[in-house]
DNA sequence: CTTGGGATGGTCT
DNA sequence: GACCATCCCAAGG
């Protein structure tokens, strides 16, 4: 399967979002492979988002939102948990990225269950902080080019459906703003 | 089914 | 010192 080159990334912030709806994300530990097509992702901007991490100025946290598009915006949040980004921008903007919220489990799936510490697959990646878990992506991924790497990238996958745009999930400022994307998984 | 609170610590003001 | 782009479980209807 081909993987995504930079340039699909070099687009506004708010369409590679949905652009990313139906790819296909995998991870590789050691001989074992763990992949899954993305159904929901969100997009967060720069000066004109209140919601965006990136709103205020570039710090150590955010940094990555301002770096080369493509590379992986890994953020640890509420104590416990990350969550997973991939920086997405024209270049009109200084900063931007997508988050990854849930996928549609295909290669690994009792791996994920096993990083998950869970007998069974209900709610095995329906959530950004699941996600993470189940792929065992942490806080040395970030910065991580998606486009030139051999352990976790992103690839074409299958046709995306009807698309739903709703408001982002977990903020509470711009809620005006429609940026939270879902695919649908009937055929 | 829905709601509410606890876990837990880095980051920013 | 407050705030989180979350998750899970227990209690109530």
């Amino acid at each position: 399967m081909s993987l995504l080159p930079r340039k699909f990334y070099s687009h506004d912030t708010v369409i590679v979002a949905k652009e990313l709806l139906g790819k296909k994300i995998v991870r590789k530990i050691g001989a074992q492979t763990i992949s899954g097509i993305i159904t929901e992702t969100e997009a967060y901007r720069h000066s004109d988002d209140p919601a965006s991490h990136a709103y205020r100025k570039k710090t150590e946290r955010n940094k990555a939102m301002f770096e080369e598009v493509g590379k992986a915006y890994v953020y640890f949040t509420y104590g416990m948990y990350f969550c997973f980004n991939v920086v997405a921008r024209n270049q009109k903007v200084e900063a931007g990225a997508v988050l990854i919220r849930a996928i549609q489990p295909e290669k690994g799936k009792e791996i994920m269950m096993k990083n998950r510490d869970k007998k069974n697959d209900k709610d095995l990646v329906n959530g950004p902080a699941k996600l993470t878990q189940a792929f065992a992506i942490t806080k040395k991924h970030y910065g991580l080019d998606l486009t030139n790497n051999q352990e976790l990238y992103i690839t074409e996958g299958i046709q995306s459906g009807k698309i739903i745009a709703s408001p982002r999930i977990g903020i509470k400022t711009a809620l005006d703003k429609l940026w939270n994307f879902k695919m649908s998984l009937d055929t």
